[in-house]
DNA sequence: CTTCAGGTACGATGCAAGTCATACCTGAAG
DNA sequence: CTTCAGGTATGACTTGCATCGTACCTGAAG
């Protein structure tokens, strides 16, 4: 079975005070830069991040994100597809996901 | 006299985290979407921008703000300037400052 | 069927944050 | 001096949120 795709909310839909407030957890934080990361936009599970924290809160964590309409989350019933809603983003808010690049307080230019 | 520059942390040490948490407020980004559309940079006085708190409060919200760096408080003694230190954020966290101005869930183009 | 791993639902807990009340400070104007 | 408005300090209250424990669901593999 293909999985179905839980639901977020639209693209014009996207609130400003919601992404600020999801992104404002290390956390979620950390996964969004992991995610912004990665050119290929490909679909990851959700272990593959290593967070250090249960999975119960692992589940609210994605589920924030997801409300935030960041991630999409593909439920294939056992297990779970975590996808970034790049092109959502950058059109609603574009500069958004660079920004989480330069998040490093050494920055953009280490050397 | 010219009043004294409450401190705020400096260029390099700025905080993605810090500057989410203090965004991810209401009165806050309302606040620093006023600022950051001025592009003269004005200083502006703390209760002129109408928030519907008590001095308290406002003197809270200013606090973090600054904190963040994100603004610089300029005490006179019985009174209080505001100015955005954008380039400092243009510097650190470029389009930042743009995306508040994206934040109006209608957009940028509302008729 | 049973077992097992990944994920969710619900509830409880602990801590951070937004808010305000009271009291006090500061400088300007009478 | 006194008065007054703007701002701060401290403390209390309340809400929100991150976290986890227990229990349950789901699909795959024996």
């Amino acid at each position: 079975m293909a999985g179905r795709n839980l639901v977020g909310p639209e693209v014009d839909a996207l609130d400003l005070g919601a992404v600020f407030r999801a992104l404002a957890d290390e956390h979620r934080r950390s996964v969004m830069t992991e995610l912004a990361a990665d050119r290929s936009d490909s679909e990851r599970g959700c272990n593959s991040f290593n967070l250090p924290i249960s999975k119960q809160t692992q589940t609210h964590h994605f589920r924030v994100l997801r409300e935030a309409g960041l991630i999409d989350e593909i439920d294939y019933g056992n297990r779970k597809g975590i996808r970034l809603r790049r092109a959502d983003i950058e059109k609603r808010f574009p500069g958004l996901l660079t920004l989480l690049g330069s998040a490093s307080p050494g920055g953009t230019a280490p050397r």
